[in-house]
DNA sequence: GAGTGGTCTAGACCACACG
DNA sequence: GTGTGGTCTAGACCACTCA
């Protein structure tokens, strides 16, 4: 006989997705819904644990275990757009944190992307971008410190990377290699994300290079995939 | 204290990076392991999903736990290249199966984006993709049946999207809205991709539409994240 | 301190593969 | 039948939040 869980699991969706659970609301506890379903606790455990992957529920340690209604974001990608304006357009208020800066020997796929020997030193700027308020990106960037000396700090008091490109004489560059794929967070970017560690995330790492094709900056930006779909303005292969 | 079952996670990590577990050789079963580690076999069995999840291991129920090194296939998209030959590109051989076919009313989310009313018939036609013969993507696809009456068997019959549409007259054709997202796979999904159902998957969903914007044909694929990574070749947005 | 979720053990039975 | 993984119960203790 199937998965006792799943009847847990399906009812609890069904008074989510009807609205009985209201966004914000705090559902039974776990000792309470085990008792009512007449299931081990192991059980309920199970059901919570797949409606936080699918993105419904936040669960709290000591707190309680709350609905969670996802903002579903559509990004646009592959144009100029930047963060700020492409949330904007979809009525949505971009924010960011700081995170970390740091200058350290550049790990293999950094170095690789900026033509570097492996071990030079590089920028670490690790920063969270969020809309209306909840995290949505992890951008974590790499820059040479001998291109870019006073990059970290003027990172760190806010200004952008194209500022501080165009301070260094680059007035346009554009993306070569923008790869994207799918995985499971590390524990550290599911709590710096605010979601559940069994839901995915979405990784774009790019490289940014000159108009003469001198590569200048790597980065890798963790999306949740539970808040963000991309949408792509260059038409797609089929399967 | 911490999570014992990440000393065994870490282990077999250790052993299957390192090759002392080489691809496809059967790990020790979770009774060996829980006495070996001297923890309960929940335990182990946390471990296994974790590194399942990953994409190390192919769970198979009776038979044992096996290592699985998943391929990484790099897919170029945005380009006109077809599947054939961005596998071909990379060494690998491209190959399908054919799931399913039958005519259904045109579900909500096909219904727009093909601009018929809801209900309408539509083929729906499921196909698997293989790269060296290891399922890679599912194609779920939709088209009028009134636009398209022969569909579903010539598709069956193994022609492609393209040489039907220039049977009815349509020499060349765009993509409109790609939207690329993440989520867990279904059980179906999972089952018919060879993966753990804790394993991301990677949804495309596109519509065709013609030069003068008449659209044609809706489908989702649906991508195994542990297999597959999207190469762009439009460049991308910033964190 | 009381209540919540997080982790763990112990033990049972079921479903499936293979000889 | 034997052994594998899949599911479940029961019960314990820990970590965290909040009154």
């Amino acid at each position: 006989m199937g998965a006792s869980w799943r009847v847990i699991h399906d009812s609890l969706l069904g008074q989510i997705a009807s609205g009985r659970l209201a966004d914000g609301e705090r559902i039974p506890t776990e000792v309470e819904l085990k008792d009512r379903f007449g299931v081990g606790r192991h059980s309920v455990r199970r059901a919570m644990a797949a409606l936080a992957a699918e993105g419904l529920l936040s669960v709290e340690q000591g707190r309680g275990t709350f609905v969670r209604r996802q903002p579903s974001i559509l990004y646009r990608i592959g144009s100029r757009t930047r963060f700020r304006e492409n949330l904007l357009s979809q009525g949505l208020k971009p924010g960011g944190d700081h995170i970390a800066a740091e200058v350290i020997p550049a790990p293999p796929g950094a170095a690789e992307a900026l033509g570097l020997a492996e071990g030079s030193a590089v920028h670490r700027v690790l920063r969270r971008g969020r809309a209306d308020g909840v995290p949505i990106s992890l951008g974590l960037s790499f820059h040479s410190t001998l291109r870019f000396p006073d990059l970290g700090a003027r990172r760190e008091a806010g200004e952008s990377v194209t500022e501080i490109y165009r301070s260094h004489g680059i007035t346009d560059y554009r993306r070569r290699d923008t790869e994207l794929f799918a995985r499971l967070p590390e524990g550290w970017e599911a709590r710096l994300l605010e979601q559940h560690p069994d839901q995915p995330v979405m990784v774009q790492r790019k490289t940014d290079v000159t108009r003469e094709g001198e590569p200048i900056g790597h980065s890798e930006a963790v999306w949740s995939a539970g808040r963000v779909r991309f949408s792509l303005e260059c038409g797609g292969a089929d399967a």
